[in-house]
DNA sequence: AGCAAGACTTAGTACCCGCGTC
DNA sequence: GACGCGGGTACTAAGTCTTGCT
């Protein structure tokens, strides 16, 4: 593991998301307070009668004890002076903030502009509108002349004078000069071929190559089919009965619907769950008529079974259907997918990465949510805001329809939007990670964290300096960063209590989520985290940290209840606010970016042995994801399978093991025939039988190390940190530089989220 | 200034589908 | 041809951070 870094404790059950069962449960559902002043307030009254909610009594003991040592001073007083204490801190505080100006979310340095200006731009003239971006083009007046599905001419580059990228703050150019205009021909991808080749060569389209807009417009011109619809509700067929107490029930059709979905979900846990079945029959009987109303007033009184297997009969018999019935479904899908799936952006033809509307059905929410089991309502074309470019065919309502809204905002990304009921918040069709607008995005988010890079060491110094602050607020600041920067947790915005299940992040840390122990095994100041983060993910570790951090904590924890934040003083608007002092375009995550990044380029490093074969050079390239999948927590149920898919991987190397020895004995026997009778023959068996030993010899291995590998990843999940934090340059350089085909590391969507790195990364990229 | 709304990234899981195996 | 498994993908919830309104 990287130095710095904590290491994640595994001995204890780590990988639970905790739902009910878990201690961190609603200890203070206090929905008239929703602002986090207020709310510090009002807990500690609360506090003073509500200590008897601890379910365990072990825990209670130890909450209790945990009690004792704090002396108590009077609450009230306290509160005073943070008031007064962060009043005094904004007079003399922020003011200092230097943002650059921002554009297009990129930051801009102001050299890229004044390099761009000198040097203009190189562009095919043709498309001269839409790629001067930087002069604000009418959008009215611009009109597409052609979508570039082959390989456009080639914009040219902005040259780059300074190989340096120290200068050249958010975008370094990835391989300067070093390419020729045509290298736009694509080379056929292994295994790729088929008829899809035609059209993937068409696609392929290097925006990396080109100027980004400068405006912040994130496009000029837009052109979509809107989004699909989930397909109307079916009645069940009168055979399919519902009955209550006993009795069958003739439902109307709304109300019908949302008894199959409940229905549907008949063998899911989530079905028993008192929260679950509370808010379901709540949102039903909203869709009731009167009658139905007024006699259904029971959940348990509810039978949906023969509801239930009627769902799964309708599975099998879809399993069951033939190959043509199978074919039609996919040509079908496929035809929606060609007609609803792209759109015109800037000339490009794009993906879709969500052109479905999400059905109707029960709310899941994770963990110990709330609102699991209301009603997500059916979302209607009166519900969706369309946003395209006004000069562009707009899309179609379906018949009899309307569209709530059709706007022309290019500062935005999305091409659709609708209100959604659970939460009230805004759901988005936008493109796909292969896409422009997204690939420029991550880029621009790798090339921060490469910033942060240069000045990691200046900044930790200084958290490290305000550790001894007089200042409680950013001695709070310094150690919540520490934290952010060594264990890489998130910043944990505050949440509104009641709407959401119950989960923090580094801000929101509460006293109950962290010990600290003087001493333990053998370590001196060690704490101890437990707590539910993200998705409610349960997030435990034990870490020995500097005394000064160890000393701090303890005065942070001075005076304050279980349930009170941890650090009184900080949320992630202060924080990040102090981030952006720092460096431009900091923010607490992109600390979680570079040490991910970091991480994996200094396993790989150190994990890489070249004498290796292939295989054993994934497996350190897996070992080197791996550790930074721990590194950001991110867990995985243990699969269902996995113990016999375990089990089935040993049979294969336990029968790969008794062919090794057959071979073995074969290649001996051979080896004593041709000494005794040295003709070519014999020989030449030898040979053979050498290589057939070799080659079960590699088999052998590459199953054992699938073994490992496969043991190893139980309960880590590799995918999310591959997909989201590692920069991608990083693995297209080590794969380079060991020869290892990018086949083996990303698969084929993977590969077309990151065309970009694959394109421009050499094997000496060091991020 | 403070906060809610809005936009966009990050996240785990359910399920599908293609493939190898029996 | 049925089966099962495992990777890949679709889905959508749950975060972070910014924007814009009062």
């Amino acid at each position: 593991m990287s130095g710095d870094h904590g290491y994640r404790n595994y001995e204890m059950d780590s990988s639970t998301r905790v739902n009910d069962s878990h201690k961190h449960k609603d200890k203070h559902k206090d929905k008239e307070h929703k602002h986090k002043d207020h709310k510090k307030d009002k807990e500690r009254e609360k506090h003073k009668h509500s200590n008897s909610e601890y379910r365990d009594s072990s825990e209670k003991k130890h909450r209790d004890k945990e009690k004792e040592r704090v002396k108590h001073k009077d609450g009230n007083l306290d509160r005073h002076k943070d008031k007064e204490k962060r009043r005094e801190e904004k007079s003399h505080g922020a003011d200092g903030k230097h943002r650059k100006e921002k554009e297009n979310g990129f930051a801009s340095p102001p050299q890229i502009k004044a390099e761009s200006d000198d040097n203009g731009y190189y562009h095919s003239p043709k498309y001269e509108k839409s790629l001067k971006r930087e002069r604000d083009v009418d959008e009215s007046e611009y009109k597409p002349k052609k979508i570039k599905t082959e390989n456009e001419k080639k914009v040219k580059k902005r040259k780059k004078e300074d190989d340096d990228y120290e200068d050249y703050e958010d975008y370094e150019d990835p391989k300067p000069k070093k390419k020729t205009k045509d290298q736009m021909k694509t080379k056929e991808e292994t295994g790729g071929g088929k008829k899809k080749s035609k059209k993937e060569q068409e696609e392929k389209w290097k925006w990396w190559e080109e100027e980004r807009y400068t405006d912040g417009s994130k496009w000029k011109f837009l052109e979509h089919k809107g989004p699909v619809f989930a397909p109307p509700y079916e009645p069940l067929p009168s055979h399919v009965r519902f009955y209550y107490d006993g009795k069958f029930v003739k439902l109307s059709p709304p109300a019908e619907e949302v008894a199959t979905f409940f229905a549907k979900m008949l063998d899911h846990e989530y079905t028993t769950k008192d929260i679950f079945r509370k808010n379901f029959f709540k949102d039903w009987r909203k869709e009731m008529t009167p009658e139905e109303k007024s006699k259904i007033t029971d959940l348990n009184r509810c039978d949906f079974r023969e509801m239930h297997e009627y769902f799964k009969t309708q599975s099998e018999a879809r399993k069951q259907m033939t190959k043509e019935e199978k074919q039609k479904i996919k040509e079908e899908n496929e035809r929606i997918l060609q007609e609803y799936g792209y759109c015109v952006m800037d000339n490009h033809k794009e993906r879709i990465g969500n052109f479905r509307i999400e059905p109707p059905g029960l709310f899941r929410g994770r963990g110990d949510h709330p609102k699991m089991g209301m009603l997500k309502r059916r979302i209607r074309p009166e519900d969706v805001i369309i946003n395209c470019s006004k000069d562009s065919k707009h899309p179609t309502p379906p018949p009899g329809t309307r569209w709530k809204e059709v706007r022309h905002d290019n500062k935005v990304t999305w091409l659709a939007s609708w209100t959604e009921n659970i939460q009230g918040s805004i759901k988005y069709i936008m493109l796909n990670p292969s896409s422009r607008i997204k690939g420029e995005k991550d880029w621009q988010k790798y090339e921060t964290a490469r910033r942060l890079k240069k000045c990691v060491d200046r900044i930790r110094a200084q958290y490290r300096d305000d550790w001894k602050s007089k200042e409680m607020r950013i001695r709070q600041r310094a150690v919540a960063l520490y934290f952010i920067d060594k264990l890489a947790l998130r910043a944990g915005n505050e949440k509104e209590e009641g709407e959401t299940a119950d989960t923090v992040g580094c801000c929101s840390l509460r006293v109950e989520h962290i010990r600290l122990y003087p001493e333990l095994d053998g370590q001196d100041y060690v704490v101890e985290f437990d707590f539910l983060g993200k998705d409610s993910i349960r997030y435990y570790n034990k870490i020995p940290v500097e005394k000064r951090v160890f000393k701090n904590l303890q005065l942070f924890l001075e005076n304050k209840q279980p349930e009170d934040d941890l650090f009184d003083r900080l949320n992630t608007t202060i924080l990040n606010k102090y981030l952006q002092e720092l460096m431009d375009g900091l923010t607490a995550k992109v600390f979680r970016t570079y040490n991910a990044s970091i991480t994996l380029q200094q396993q790989l490093k150190e994990l890489t042995s070249p004498d290796d074969n292939v295989p054993a050079k994934i497996l350190s390239y897996n070992r080197a994801n791996r550790a930074v999948a721990v590194l950001c927590n991110h867990q995985r149920a243990p699969p269902k399978t996995f113990e016999k898919s375990m089990q089935n991987l040993q049979t294969k190397i336990d029968a790969k093991k008794k062919q090794l020895s057959a071979a073995k004995k074969e290649l001996k026997g051979a080896k004593a025939d041709a000494k005794a009778s040295h003709d070519e023959k014999s020989k030449k068996a030898v040979e053979t039988k050498k290589k057939a030993v070799q080659r079960i010899e590699e088999q052998l291995m590459k199953l054992e190390v699938q073994a490992t590998d496969r043991e190893e990843n139980k309960q880590i999940a590799l995918g999310t940190s591959k997909l989201n934090y590692l920069d991608p340059r990083i693995s297209v350089a080590w794969s380079k530089k060991w020869g290892i085909p990018i086949e083996k590391i990303y698969n084929k969507t993977q590969r077309e989220k990151f065309a970009w790195a694959i394109d421009m990364a050499d094997e000496d990229f060091e991020f």
